[in-house]
DNA sequence: CTGAAAGCGCTAACAA
DNA sequence: TTGTTAGCGCTTTCAG
């Protein structure tokens, strides 16, 4: 319990420093010492102390990714992209959850954080958060994911523009009448939510359409979130023929809403939702795709790259590419379920 | 760049011992020196040396979750509870990713991890694979997660019993020819899919089924494979009229199959899960809930206990209850997406 | 209750 | 190419 440099180095008859070279493959070594070193090493079952060889380098090789939840689809795909990318680097991940305001993270992530890994990735902390303030105010390598903060990279899609797309294939299809379901209440000009907003009015207003308030319910980003928002939307005095939910999560809510008023998704009502993933498909959800696996990919990249220039690159922005995915909740016809079941009863496929 | 406990010794005017005692809130030290020195540590924006402490005190305050993948919604909603269990413990969370056998992690677990963390829940992990063997070698603290190894705590479900309610109420509803979609091969006992195939084996056994080989289809726990799996099972002379499949999202993938064929779920064929997914509530889904997120809760609880007492409470086991979910993929009437429609159609509700 | 001093295990100059 | 020698920043006896 406890083999140390110091007992890898007496078996294999040289000094620690040479088997500390030899163990991370320097080529200043002598081949035959090396093999020695290794093979000592490897009887003696020596796994060398990380807490040591940090302290000692100052690097920690380790990057953490700051999250306020880990329940969510984007951050499962973000998380994917991320540890792929990483596999090969030698770098571990840390997960650092925020949590709700409700149920906060006792220590701020820069507190626990700071001396404790290389650099972050920042998953969307609103820039109004005091939290964000602080790490960005570590000047450590960092990346933000999903949101941009000035001075900081970023790996980032065109929110506005993947709203508007949205809009504008429900206005294609004839709907004046669109709710929307955000996620929360922000003001904030940073937060990807405005940038959809702006989106949302942006599609709105290149069809002269007309903002109605009531039409935009909070959901939360979660399936009940959503569920409910799209119960509020369906008890207006008149609803809207079509629904935009800023996340899939929501949008699948809200199908859960209009199954239980025996509503047809697609038929009686249009429902699109943002996000892309999977299971959307299986939905038959319309959906603005998102690469999340790529951006996490490119998130981690850039960090390890900033880590390791010392940020001599200054900050970088990469903008990926959304996808408008039409499916049959925005079709109206062909594979809808109720035309699906309706032929299935009439005549035979 | 790097406040040390000296220069907040220094600003406080005590030793360095006294400011790690008071930083970490012992008793044992005047509250008024305390006071100074928490306040020279705020003023000099001091957070310790997270490796220094390791290495000083041997303990590494992070332990790691060893998992095959991070793309699953049950490593999620396991996470989530883990995440949930440590937030108030001071212990950081480091992620590792075995990965595909076709895209491994180039430094197994053991080595990587050993002297780095204090404790490990090993997920999913194969009871073949060495690096399991490897890793109980290091007789470190430990939990499974969802399989067990003898001398190893674990938490886990009854997946016998769970498959054999699953097929049981499959039997219930009359089905005779029943396909299943597990994951993949293997042969050893340990692993929990040979549990449910047992399973699945007592229920067809308690009503005299004979089984048939051919219904039985490798889905490799993936909505694609289990779309295939799907497929597969169709294209049989003599196809099912149920399918059980070991997981949700493979369930999820046959669905899809379903669809294309332009069959109707839970009348044309009965179909049910295997994990209780909140999707699947949405997609009307059977299944056999699984309650991961309080299986990881207690997987972080029982981990961490056991480096508080340095294991001397002896391995733990622990076996949640699942449930069977009865939903319209598996009641054929009522709430199937046909009649729904049907009914939309018809009578207003 | 507080301070002095000795490490924890490793790496990085600096010599040899 | 290899060994010697200081630390890295913190904690922790052991005195006082």
């Amino acid at each position: 319990m406890g083999v140390t440099v110091k007992d890898v180095a007496r078996l294999a008859g040289v000094s620690t420093a040479t088997v500390s070279r030899a163990l991370r493959g320097f080529g200043s070594v002598d081949p035959s010492i090396s093999e020695r070193v290794v093979d000592a090493a490897n009887r003696l079952g020596y796994v060398g102390s990380h807490a040591a060889a940090a302290l000692s380098t100052g690097k920690a090789g380790t990057i953490a990714i700051i999250t306020p939840f880990v329940d969510r689809l984007a951050f499962q795909r973000m998380l994917t992209g991320v540890e792929h990318e990483l596999r090969d680097t030698g770098m571990d991940l840390l997960i650092y959850c925020t949590g709700d305001p409700s149920d906060p993270h006792p220590v701020p992530p820069h507190k626990r954080l700071a001396k404790r890994v290389d650099g972050f990735i920042v998953m969307s902390l609103s820039p109004e958060s005091p939290d964000l303030a602080e790490i960005l105010n570590l000047r450590m390598p960092l990346t933000m994911f999903g949101a941009h903060a000035p001075g900081a990279s970023s790996v980032q899609i065109d929110d506005r523009e993947g709203a508007a797309s949205a809009v504008r294939h429900l206005l294609d299809l004839g709907h004046r009448r669109i709710g929307i379901v955000y996620g929360r209440e922000s003001t904030n000009p940073l937060v990807l939510e405005h940038q959809r907003h702006l989106g949302v009015r942006d599609a709105l207003a290149g069809q002269g359409v007309e903002r109605d308030e009531e039409l935009s319910v909070a959901g939360e980003f979660t399936m009940t979130g959503g569920a409910a928002a799209m119960e509020r939307l369906l008890d207006l005095e008149v609803p809207p023929t079509a629904v935009f939910a800023f996340s899939d999560e929501m949008a699948y809510g809200a199908i859960q809403t209009i199954r239980r008023r025996g509503l047809a998704l697609g038929r009686d009502i249009a429902l699109i939702g943002y996000d892309g993933h999977e299971m959307s498909s299986i939905l038959d959800l319309s959906t603005i795709s998102v690469p999340f696996e790529e951006l996490g990919a490119r998130a981690a990249h850039i960090l390890l790259s900033d880590i390791e220039d010392g940020g001599s690159a200054g900050p970088v922005s990469e903008m990926l590419p959304t996808e408008l995915v039409v499916r049959s909740s925005t079709a109206g016809s062909g594979t809808t379920p109720a035309s699906r079941a309706a032929a299935a009863a009439g005549t035979p496929d």
